[in-house]
DNA sequence: ATGGCCTCGGTTCGAGGA
């Protein structure tokens, strides 16, 4: 079973990325965050034509998750349940016996900004109700963009970027206290090359130069993780004409 | 040098992203 991701800022604009990418990486379950398309404009007829069953909460402008399924989804939820939000920003299904959770997380703006309050309080309410998931579905996976930077070595320039938003010591520790419930950091189980992002400011030629993060995760339940035999971040998309700034996280699970 | 680029909504600029 191979689950992806995808920020792709826009899916007016992305479907043909994403149907393209999809047509050469015929993955099980993509997540896509950054949809910004409200549900009456959300393309379903282009993507069941392409193969895939999908679920999306979406909002005008901003945020919109969906997840792309080859297989049919169950006890589909949109929204941290026990968190009032009224930013589309999650939306989970399962997926066989695998409980998938698609995640925008908040970006923050700045470590003065009201935002990066509101970023704070929604991992810890992302958090106490993943808890609550992973023991109802022992097979839970977390994708999405988390704009976090878990560790320096995510960044590519760690003194530039030492205590801005996307790196600051309160988001990584909430992104370890995600992890303190059991997760894998995917990309993790492996060795990898050094210097691998998954996103590229638009400016400053930034991809050009690889001055990227690495913000966009999947974290696997511990009995998914055991299985996990890879997970790979597929830089192709974000060499494109228009691409998406961010690129897609794919990981192969053995089951 | 504190900007740069992209998307959206709705007009030709501001907000937000990361």
């Amino acid at each position: 079973m191979k689950l992806a991701t995808w920020n792709v800022n826009s899916l007016k604009v992305r479907l043909p990325h994403v149907l393209q990418w999809l047509a050469d990486n015929p993955v099980d379950v993509l997540c896509l965050q950054e949809t910004k398309l409200t549900d009456d404009k959300f393309p379903v007829g282009e993507i069941e034509a392409a193969g895939y069953q999908v679920a999306f909460t979406g909002q005008k402008t901003y945020n919109g998750v969906a997840i792309l399924s080859k297989h049919p989804m169950a006890d589909i939820v949109k929204n941290i349940p026990s968190f009032e939000d009224e930013q589309q920003r999650v939306i989970a299904a399962t997926v066989g016996d695998v409980r998938v959770v698609c995640a925008y997380i908040p970006n923050g703006q700045s470590l003065e900004s009201e935002k990066y309050l509101y970023k704070l309080k929604w991992l810890e309410g992302l958090r106490d109700w993943l808890s609550r998931e992973y023991a109802a579905h022992p097979k839970l996976a977390l994708l999405g963009d988390y704009n976090i930077a878990p560790e320096d070595r995510d960044v590519h320039d760690p003194a530039a970027w030492q205590g801005q938003v996307l790196v600051s010591e309160p988001e990584r520790a909430a992104f370890r206290r995600l992890l303190d419930l059991g997760f894998k950091d995917a990309f993790r189980l492996f060795e990898q090359p050094e210097k691998l992002f998954s996103w590229w400011d638009y400016r400053q030629l930034a991809f050009r130069r690889n001055a990227g993060l690495r913000i966009d995760h999947i974290l696997l339940s511990a009995p998914l993780a055991e299985k996990c035999s890879a997970c790979v971040i597929d830089k192709a998309p974000r060499k494109l004409e228009q691409p998406s700034d961010h690129t897609p996280v794919v990981a192969t699970i053995d089951c």
